[in-house]
DNA sequence: TATCCAGAGTGAACGGTGTTCACTAAATGA
DNA sequence: TCATTTAGTGAACACCGTTCACTCTGGATA
């Protein structure tokens, strides 16, 4: 049988679709939302500024996939740290870890990814694709069974919400990620007292973080 | 003797220039550095575009006076929780929360104040004035302060560094305060688990930050 | 009082942005 | 071979931040 039915026309227009999300991301990588331009990229694959509107509908579009694919990658990673086979806390703190260390590889994207993320949320919950399908959800779904194990195997507290508690780590990793995203030397910055370094620190939240959640700390009395 | 030595001409140049900051944080507020531009500015005061840059230097000189006006505020507000008379851990946890709290209220501003931090960062670097003389120094001096004290108080676990664990409580209560300016409703979300409602969940995570401090929690073997 | 000048304010322009639209030319299907 | 679709274009529109030569006026000076 035909290993595809994907005419010649069709490949030639994946290949210029294709061209266009490269230039694009390579663009994007260094220099961020602001350093790419639509007649940037034109320029780029030596097409007219108008010829890209022929494959994407506006500049946020394309974002939006750099955006996605950035974040469905992410996810790859986190989840695929989350199904080792490795002492449960340990497993939860390298998570937690992964996380960030994976974030801040393309800190422009991170970024971009959650500033355009109220107008996503709007628009998933006008169409009917729940949000478990998206790839923040899955990430979102990831993070919560991983509180479910801990809680059930005691090493969480009993009382925690896991989906509260969910909430509560994607936060906390997610200002540490956006920290060195903005402030690409955190936590070891010219104008701040010196400390661990970046890659230690890292670590020393996620263990932090992980720890907030175990039986037997302090807490409200 | 004189109240004051400002001429009418000097005294006519503020006026006009707070009228332009009046007008710029009026539309900063609502939406953003996007809706925001030197045009509309003028038209809201009745001036030309022009006219604007006899008073700033630049677009990004007069939103930096936007920022720093609202991280003082920030500052302020924190400084005085932590400065009450209250136990030590109710402290800690009003200030982390009250951080959260103050911070999405101008939620554009919060977001504005991270995203140019890398520039300022350098350019304070460059100059003299130390980062201790800066709001965000100051808020970061009081986060420290209130490591050491907690550290010495007996409630937090001995072995942590105050720096450090500054900088990892500050990412993590900058990551929830990120995303509830991201994601308005946050954690209530359209797309998303329920759970506690907004109130509620600063306070939890808040909790939670503290407590991963505190003596007596579990911890890497 | 007459004169001068610093400086507030302006309109027009420059180079940039995202986007649209009428158009050409080439490839496709009948 | 003819008709239809469609990739690609250049010019334009409406915005943006910024600059510059210019006018006009308020206040200090001769």
């Amino acid at each position: 049988m035909q290993e595809s039915e994907i005419t010649p026309a069709e490949r030639r227009r994946l290949r210029v679709r294709g061209a266009i999300l490269d230039a694009a991301e390579r663009v994007f990588a260094e220099e961020g939302e602001a350093g790419l331009s639509i007649r940037r990229i034109a320029d780029e694959i030596d097409y007219s500024p108008a010829a890209i509107y022929k494959y994407f509908n506006s500049k946020d579009d394309l974002v939006e996939v750099l955006k996605e694919s950035f974040f469905g990658r992410l996810l790859a990673i986190v989840h695929e740290i989350a199904d080792r086979n490795e002492p449960f806390l340990n497993r939860a703190r390298r998570c937690t870890a992964g996380y960030v260390r994976v974030a801040i590889e393309k800190p422009h994207h991170y970024v971009a990814a959650f500033s355009g993320i109220a107008s996503e949320d709007a628009a998933s919950a006008h169409h009917d694709e729940g949000f478990e399908q998206t790839n923040k959800g899955q990430a979102f779904g990831v993070l919560t069974d991983m509180m479910i194990e801990g809680i059930e195997g005691g090493h969480f507290r009993a009382d925690l919400d896991p989906v509260d508690a969910a909430k509560s780590v994607w936060a906390s990793i997610h200002g540490l990620a956006m920290m060195i995203a903005h402030l690409p030397g955190f936590p070891a910055t010219a104008s701040m007292p010196a400390g661990l370094d970046q890659g230690a620190f890292i670590d020393f939240h996620a263990d932090l973080v992980v720890r907030s959640l175990e039986a037997g700390a302090g807490g409200t009395t």
